[in-house]
DNA sequence: TCCCGTTATTTCCAATCATACATAGCGAGA
DNA sequence: TCTCGCTATGTATGATTGGAAATAACGGGA
């Protein structure tokens, strides 16, 4: 057993509604994607998904918000994309504030709770 | 549209390590019913899984903790059962505690990002 | 008019997941 | 020894998911 040991166990946040899920670690890493490569294609690829994989999360993030959190555009010189409305920043924007809050760092409980988990001897599967 | 409409979002904390979930809504309910109901069997009936699911669950925890949740007995004049260990109502206790942290009444983040999906007009599918 | 990469969507198939069901062992008390 | 409900696990089947690939439309520029 000179494997790492230490799982690095982590918090992960969700928002849930009408049984699919609003927003969680995944949708604000492509959102986050989408902005910085400017396409729902290129920021799939960037993280190691099909397209309609990437379509579907925006879609179900749409689908529950008061309006989208990207603006698509295809054909013309630049071939389409994507880029995040201003509700899309925000709504990045306010997810990582909200993970920071959380975090061990900032937030006793969690650091406790942490505590509980940490010095793991094992996970067999 | 006479129906409810507001489908009440809300926050889950989750607590993952090595791709499986070691803490999260489903399981925090589960120890508490076992603690509640002394067995896995009847709390799993209660909260509507079957037995082997909720011993995945508790199993789940149980590898990725220093010692288990919960300390199991069969057979024997009360047929045997469950009851959580201390580490077990520990980990209870302190996830409540910050699923209360991170509510939006208490937590500012939590109620700024709530705004922007609240007001949410419809949800298709 | 053609070209390009993207959006948007469908179809098909593989893999994964969940469920129900079945089985074996436990052990105090009758 | 039998009983009872529980723990613990295996198996088989059905549902859900996920990816690959195919398709159509888009529209500015060459």
């Amino acid at each position: 057993m000179t494997r790492p040991r230490h799982i690095t166990p982590r918090f992960q946040l969700r928002l849930v509604a009408d049984k699919d899920v609003v927003l969680g670690p995944g949708k604000a890493d492509l959102l986050e994607a989408i902005e910085r490569t400017g396409s729902i294609a290129s920021a799939s690829r960037e993280l190691g998904m099909s397209y309609k994989k990437g379509w579907q999360l925006i879609d179900t993030m749409n689908r529950h918000l008061p309006t989208p959190v990207i603006e698509t555009h295809s054909g013309g010189n630049q071939r389409g994309g994507a880029c995040l409305t201003p509700l899309g920043q925000e709504i990045l924007r306010r997810y990582r504030a909200l993970q920071e809050r959380l975090s061990p760092q900032h937030c006793r409980e969690a650091q406790e709770l942490l505590a509980l988990v940490e010095a793991t001897p094992e996970a067999s599967s």
